[in-house]
DNA sequence: CGTGTACTTGAGTGGGCTCAAGCAGGGTGG
DNA sequence: CCACCCTGCTTGAGCCCACTCAAGTACACG
């Protein structure tokens, strides 16, 4: 919306100089220790946000797809606070920070669009903590919701990102992934489908998923009051 | 500052019934299903905002503190995204989502410190996804993370939770926790002091949390290339 | 045809969970 | 003032899920 709205005629009228890119799948943005240069619009493909903690594990914080804006925290400070890696191929419009910075102080009517943006990241971020994080839920049932919200619109696909970054998305590793997916493929819930490197995917038994990731069976024991 | 700056003065001067709260510890603002009805500024204290995931496990996914403010996802939408309740005895303005919409619509500079707020919880949730709950990552590791982003000031200090709290915070059992909690007191890291109901904390060993809180010991091994 | 990357599979281990019981302290009411 | 409760915390025993390490397979690409 902000790159296709109002604001990227605008910008276009304002003679900024716009990069127009392509990032292959694989491709690295910028990277954390980078200094904020600037704010990326996606137009196409899905871009993930990492961080490396203390010990050097990678983790994934969040998916950016059509029409989210990359490193928008560089409105307000100069430290990028993730590196952005393109999942499969993005076009992308690159709009160097100061020319943002100015543009967002020009036009207010953006600062309320950037500001709900904002609110999705975050809840996006807190639905993540709540349901995806959790070490007392089964790692099953984390890995069911996630693929329920890589689910592509309405239909029975699902994204099918490489098993590290299932991994570093809920927090266990490679392996134990491998070995959950080929359960469900056991099970029939998933099936692979779509080729590399674009369009790689699953055909998921989707009701079969919610069952599972609704899961109640660690449910703490209360203690009972008589 | 939202509350404390320019727009609290012009708030009131708007006449709007603004009315000034105080919570008790462990008392509730507002409830997950509730709908939206208005937004508080924290003037002193600490709120927890949780989550009850699918299996009915609490998780706590943010905490506010003075001058951060709460259920700002109202100006968007009606649905409550989390339970908010008080740790500390906590004042709190409140303004009803109404006013505060038309408030915002008539004053654009605030438009902008809201998106600041909002980018600066989004950095807060960031961190916690990538320090605070890879299970990759000892749990002791997590803790004393977790404890370093609750040190008061720069002081000594270290807020005191309840076990239950510091557990869904990181994502593992009480019991766990107190065991990790005594065994940082046994190795003198860790001390309880302050008094309930408020001002409870720790006095910690701030060096050695920091070492902890580095810990690489769980270093995945990467496949030699020679 | 060889090399590298992604994934699979197996065996063994251990950290954190579950269940269960007991303790400590601060209210509250008799 | 004590008895009682209630909530928060502790401690123990046993178990199991997910981890570690290690080796092997599948497939894409030059």
């Amino acid at each position: 919306m902000v790159c296709a709205d109002v604001s990227l005629e605008d910008l276009l009228a304002f003679h900024t100089p716009i990069d127009d890119l392509v990032f292959e799948a694989g491709a690295t943005l910028y990277n954390e220790t980078d200094k904020a240069s600037a704010v990326y619009c996606v137009r196409h493909g899905l871009i993930k946000l990492v961080r490396y903690d203390a010990s050097g594990n990678q983790r994934i914080v969040r998916f950016l797809k059509k029409s989210d804006v990359v490193a928008l925290e560089s409105v307000f400070t100069d430290d990028q606070q993730h590196t952005a890696i393109a999942l499969t191929e993005a076009h992308l419009c690159r709009i160097p920070i100061t020319h943002f910075r100015q543009f967002i102080a020009d036009h207010p009517a953006l600062q309320l669009r950037l500001f709900e943006k904002s609110q999705e990241a975050l809840r996006e971020a807190d639905n993540w903590l709540s349901e995806l994080v959790s070490n007392t839920v089964p790692a099953k049932v984390r890995l069911a919701r996630l693929l329920l919200q890589l689910r592509i619109g309405d239909s029975d696909r699902v994204h099918r990102l490489k098993i590290t970054d299932f991994g570093s998305i809920i927090g266990i590793t490679p392996e134990t992934i491998s070995r959950l997916l080929n359960e469900l493929m056991a099970d029939g819930i998933l099936m692979k489908a779509g080729r590399a490197p674009n369009g790689r995917n699953y055909r998921a038994d989707i009701p079969a998923l919610m069952l599972i990731s609704q899961d109640g069976s660690r449910v703490r024991q209360v203690r009972k009051s008589y």
